[in-house]
RNA sequence: GGUGGCGUGGCCGAGCGGUCAGGCACCGGCCUGCAAAGCCGUUUACACGGGUUCGAAUCCCGUCGCCACCUCCA
């Protein structure tokens, strides 16, 4: 039992051989919290999270960091443009990045993100950033601005392995169209510490040995990686997106200052609309609590979760519906298989172990399509199971689908996606509609099917509906 | 110009040389008073053109089309 991951830096499957015996060091590049978190964020959080989950089941202990970029250019864009809303004119840029992480932190936790094992956010670490940058100047791999920026760059060509990560020599790159020379050495040199300017707020910047500033992007990731997992760790995730220029500039910048940084480097598709990617421009973005309006949070996990974590998404309408059915199939077994089992010898949670080709298939570069393949063939059995009154094979199958339910996140039964059961509502409503079931037993007793067919419509219409089934008459609203 | 990815049946989506993916939808059967749910079965595939091979969706070459990244991006 070997995990296997494909590294992006090697663009190979390697088998997961960690530092530290039993143990999984993951860095993972969270967002900068400049706006509402899109189904795209959604999706990378969610990657990682199903890594993590099938790490922890495979006995690893998992210490997963997910930074928050909370000091940005972008941030304080935002905060300076204000808001057409007055009760947030003058609204600070520290008060927006927070604003947004909470929201961040919200959809996370509904689609059933687990925490990770720490959330730092950039502005708590501006001293490792500053000492990893005074590093990089003592050996020769970053220099202070030539004009009177205070800008702090690193000498790309300085460093003779630059662009190994995504296969890209400096000469045969397009330099931006829009860039501005300022002090650098050669244009693709980047931004390690950026000197403050007067039209940004004083709360915006540091002191620093080489003027007040604030730290770029890309170091912020380098200094909080290896100040919680150590200059050398296991694994490195992100979006796609992210592979250049951001983790090719941390893979630069952390190995020339000595570190050796991340083992595996691994990277998630992006969630497109329609063939096309999300952006501001074509305004064709969905926001996480937009789509989270769509359908339950179980199904935009599934949804999300469901495609390989490699490959892009192309969300299109009626995708959502495609996903509430096939995750309705497991759901309904899971209900009819627990109650069928209730006041036999089987009743109880039973052994919670998934297939061992579902295992297989998690195994081998987390192939959750695969293994949503064996989940279905395993429902398919326990329905079958259930039709030949086999409980006691029915019972193993419950387990397992369990098992695979609860790594994958989408348990239907689990507390996390529990609604408002139980409320005073909910029990009125429950008491009227088996009043009705009753009715429509008794005129199905009494054969008087036109009385039967009408209660069963009713409650149709009223968004209930029913099914017959050796255990009685239940009943389920329609989502 | 450079780097990487993709093109599978009505739709989504696996597959990495030989026997089944799976889900959704559709159709037929069983079950049902009729349904629903469930089970069984059928039907549609590998962008195109060559090549290698006993055998190719899978490997090689070429063509076409699409997408991403090349200093804002999950």
């Amino acid at each position: 039992m070997t995990i296997r991951l494909y590294d992006t830096k090697t663009q190979a499957l390697q088998d997961f051989v960690p530092l530290v015996d039993g143990q999984a060091g993951l860095y993972v590049c969270g967002p900068t919290v400049q706006s509402s978190p899109h189904i795209g964020h959604l999706r990378s959080a969610l990657v990682y999270d199903l890594w993590r989950r099938w790490l922890v089941y495979r006995g690893f202990t998992v210490t997963l960091v997910r930074n928050v970029t909370d000091i940005d250019d972008k941030i304080l864009a935002s905060a300076s443009q204000g808001s057409s809303q007055a009760l947030r004119d003058g609204e600070p840029w520290w008060a927006l990045a927070y604003r947004y992480e909470l929201e961040f932190t919200d959809s996370y936790r509904r689609i059933g993100v687990l925490a990770p094992t720490y959330e730092p956010r950039a502005t708590a670490s501006i001293s490792e950033m500053q000492a990893l940058i005074t590093r990089l100047i003592d050996l020769g791999h970053a220099y202070p601005a030539t004009d009177d920026s205070g800008d702090v760059y690193f000498d790309t060509a300085s460093w003779p392995t630059y662009g190994e990560l995504t296969r890209q020599k400096p000469g045969d790159m397009v330099a931006a169209t829009d860039a501005d020379p300022r002090g650098k050495r050669a244009p693709q040199d980047f931004a390690l510490w950026k000197g403050h300017k007067p039209d940004e707020p004083e709360s915006a910047s540091w002191r620093s040995p080489w003027g007040a500033g604030r730290p770029g992007w890309h170091i912020e990731c380098s200094a909080m990686s290896s100040r919680y997992l150590g200059p050398h760790f296991d694994i490195h995730g992100g979006g796609l997106d992210l592979r250049f220029p951001h983790h090719e500039n941390e893979l630069a910048q952390s190995n020339a200052a000595g570190d050796e940084f991340a083992n595996y480097w691994v990277h998630n598709g992006l969630v497109n609309v329609n063939g096309q990617k999300m952006s501001k421009s074509l305004g064709n973005s969905i926001f996480a609590a937009d789509f989270l309006d769509l359908a339950r949070p179980l199904v935009v996990r599934y949804y999300l979760g469901a495609a390989h974590y490699r490959s892009t998404i192309d969300y299109h309408e009626g995708a959502l519906v495609e996903a509430e059915a096939a995750l309705d199939r497991i759901e309904v077994f899971l209900t009819r298989v627990t109650r069928r089992l209730e006041d036999t010898r089987f009743a109880g949670s039973g052994a919670q172990i998934v297939p061992a080709d579902f295992a297989e298939a998690m195994d081998d570069d987390l192939a959750i399509p695969q293994a949503l393949g064996v989940l279905h063939d395993r429902v398919r059995a326990g329905n079958a199971a259930l039709d030949g009154e086999d409980l006691a094979a029915a019972a193993t199958i419950r387990g397992e689908v369990i098992a695979m339910t609860e790594i994958l996140g989408i348990n239907p039964h689990a507390p996390e996606w529990r609604t408002s059961a139980g409320s005073p509502a909910d029990r009125a409503l429950d008491a009227l509609v088996e009043r009705l079931i009753e009715d429509r037993e008794k005129a199905r007793s009494d054969r008087d099917f036109a009385s039967a067919d009408r209660i069963r419509n009713e409650l149709a219409e009223a968004g209930i509906s029913l099914e017959d089934s050796p255990t009685g008459t239940h009943w389920s609203i329609e989502q």
